[in-house]
DNA sequence: CCGTATTTGTCCGTATGTATG
DNA sequence: ACATACATACGGACAAATACG
């Protein structure tokens, strides 16, 4: 049982990590007895935990009646990728004018890893990968706070994965994407990039859920 | 003690109450034994309702030291106009091209109690009116998802009143803008709309902090 | 519908770490 | 540096609500 850090923290990332692997997934009960002894704490942290994670949109709390992993509907579903969509477009005008050639060339450098990972390995290797660049675009943006919301965006997203995900050439299509938001950024111009980044997003969602577009899932 | 509502639940309205009407200000330290206390309840509640504010980004816990509201920055607080800048923009978009009559007609009569307000009672009036307007685009803009983040800025917010707030005819200026983000919407145009409310937002920024944009305090 | 088992919500005690004289 | 006082982190117990047979 480390010290330095707090059981809460360590309970709440491992909940997260279960969440991001799959290994919780949407509508899941979460008993605190059995969290408590695989975990070897007392109830206290895991109730603290359920808390945190209840604010940033993972966990549904029912009094008296249990934890659950929340469920995604359509609606919210379209949602999330309509804000995202946003928040893509945001970080894309901000980077285009400061992003250096070191960040563009890092930036290439993991897209390399991601295309070869699309061929290799499976959703698995594919899926964090993916993020990660996504991540780290917001990152370079230059706004914490814009990134730390993003960041629990993309928490929330985790939870509609398996979906209509990966249908056939998706990822070729992505790849494409990908590029075309690396070639904006390299040209520093702010519109072009932001308008790569939204476009992808949004494209990404009609792969995945095979509807015409987000403003209309959500307006529907 | 109120059964029917988990007493976590009470303890952190309770605690957002406080920090909206300023009777708690960033860096203030909260003891969870007077809190127990004084809201009549043992500290576990307590305990629960500083995790969820703590992921809200309204707190900070220091690991056996105690639980502060959190201070921001001058570089967060350009941060957080940019980002609500992005948002307020979103919600434009989305609404021009929905509104209703009815709806027009009521944030009319919104517009019209906050500019009596203006001239009649104190920033205590006028504050929460003015929330309350933003709030109410926003939320007719008709993405659940975007409201919940958006509300969980504002909040954030709260931490920075009272700084360089309220210069002598600022709230006048701010009357236009919202009369025009009003015109912009009545033509149901997007991009008006769009550019309209941020355009508020960034120059809100400018009238509370005397600086000359957002952009510029964050690229600092 | 009732009784039992299970789970949650709350309370309180104790150990540990921090601040202060 | 030491001892004291204090606040927090965690654990465990009890009561109430729910689920189940």
């Amino acid at each position: 049982m480390l010290r330095s850090v707090t059981l809460t923290g360590l309970v709440q990332e491992e909940i997260l990590r279960r969440i991001k692997t799959g290994e919780l997934q949407a509508g899941a009960k979460l008993n605190e007895n059995d969290l408590a002894e695989h975990l070897q704490t007392s109830r206290s942290p895991i109730r603290e935990a359920f808390r945190a994670l209840e604010e940033a949109g993972l966990l549904r709390m029912e009094k008296n009646r249990g934890v659950f992993i929340r469920e995604i509907s359509d609606t919210e579903a379209a949602e999330l990728y309509q804000v995202r969509a946003g928040f893509d477009e945001m970080a894309g005008r901000l980077l285009a004018p400061r992003i250096t050639d070191a960040q563009l060339q890092e930036l290439r450098a993991m897209l390399d890893q991601l295309e070869a990972s699309s061929s290799k390995g499976g959703v698995n290797h594919y899926f964090p990968l993916n993020i990660g660049f996504h991540d780290r675009l917001v990152e370079m943006a230059g706004n914490a706070t814009l990134h730390g919301i993003y960041r629990q965006l993309v928490n929330r997203m985790h939870l509609l994965r398996r979906r209509g995900f990966s249908a056939a050439g998706s990822s070729q299509a992505s790849h494409g994407e990908h590029r075309l938001i690396l070639e904006a950024l390299a040209t520093r111009d702010p519109d072009a990039a932001a308008q790569a980044m939204r476009q992808h997003v949004l494209s990404g969602y009609q792969r995945a859920f095979s509807v015409r577009s987000a403003d209309e899932a959500v307006a529907g």
